[in-house]
DNA sequence: TCCGCTCTTGACCATTTGATCAAGAATTAA
DNA sequence: TTAATTCTTGATCAAATGGTCAAGAGCGGA
């Protein structure tokens, strides 16, 4: 039983190695049909692995779950972090816009498993969720306010332009499927998805 | 078997009501829950039915499912299609955030059903998506197209807009989990994202 | 009231699925 | 090479679950 040993003992390579194999063929999964959707069946077929052998690296399939959103939910933040107290406000929310706009196209498996997650109830990342989460939009929240009092943003609530700019962007990953049925098989809706939003966040809609 | 009745019958008092509340208590639970999350049972104990018994209603688990997805994805269509053309943009637009953000404070599982079937490839409703829906959203995004070469509103791609105003609006219903998580227990966030959200689509962030 | 139709359900069935286990194969450290 | 450890899997189990059925209860029109 690796979980239990690897406390004290180093991973063997073969361990590493599965382990990410099936993490990898478990965020396809979980992200496609959720949790209860997803037998372990079909993570083992995915990744040629035999079903006992992946519960002898996971004991329990909530496990697998647990361990798969814990690696997603890590980059997560990442964006959100990188906006800097001391650029200019402008230029670095459109940053942001771009970069969760990015990890939309890049890893949309991602994005709807964490969606699926948090529609749900997000009973298993609640605590992220909690702490370090709110923590950190807190924090950014409190930059974006000192930048609107500077006179540098119009005064907004900061927490909901947060919770805008994730809304607008996670939308091509999460409803992805409602996105290309509207827009046909248009090719690169991303580039004027990524335009659209960014003169909205910049001027909204009333002409100048 | 009512089903096959009722194409030449009318419906009967008892099932008229039956069926309006295995309706009820399956929205809750699909909502809640998803396809695969929710067993016959569960909605069966919901609203006080026997399982039998609702599979006298409706022969398949699928048929509950398709059922209250088509009698959720109706209401859908409906702000949208207020939008008046001959209204004025900015005013239109609003009343379009404003009445998509009621729904999903007044009809959360609804939202929550719609999000969920969408997140995993719409399979149930991709006739709806490709056809009703696409109809009217290209039709609107003619409308806003209009008003944008009539100088009455800023240039960007009316579709994107679109898509931006859903996501913002069903974000407070789809992830209120992680609303409540980041705003705390704060009361009437739906006041406060409701000013966020129009100051946002008509003004922007720039100073003015 | 009476009869036909609708409605209801306890018992049951087949399948799926998460999980276990013992036995053997592969790997690693000496 | 050898022995200990790690890894792999076919067979199997128990529980959960979608769905069926026959028999009886209830309802509504004549």
């Amino acid at each position: 039983m690796p979980q239990a040993k690897s406390r004290t003992t180093r991973k063997t390579r073969i361990q590493t190695l599965n382990e990410g194999i099936i993490l990898d063929a478990a965020l396809e999964a979980f992200s496609a049909f959720g949790f209860r959707g997803t037998t372990v069946d079909q993570i083992a077929a995915r990744c040629g692995l035999s079903k006992p052998n992946l519960l002898y690296y996971f004991r329990r399939k909530e496990d697998i779950y647990t361990a798969v959103l814990e690696r997603t939910v890590a980059d997560w933040l990442e964006p959100l972090r990188a906006i800097d107290p001391g650029g200019d406000p402008i230029t670095e929310l459109s940053r942001y816009v771009s970069a969760k706009l990015r990890l939309s196209r890049e890893r949309p498996e991602a994005s709807r498993l964490f969606a699926n997650e948090v529609l749900h109830g997000a009973g298993a990342i609640a605590k992220f969720l909690h702490g370090p989460l709110k923590d950190l939009v807190d924090e950014k929240a409190q930059v974006i306010a000192t930048w609107m009092r500077a006179g540098k943003l119009a005064r907004v609530d900061p927490h909901h332009l947060i919770f805008a700019v994730w809304a607008t962007t996670q939308h091509y990953a999460d409803f992805d499927a409602q996105v290309r049925a509207v827009l046909g098989d248009r090719r690169d809706h991303m580039k004027e998805a990524e335009q659209t939003l960014l003169a909205l966040l910049t001027d909204g809609l009333r002409p100048r």
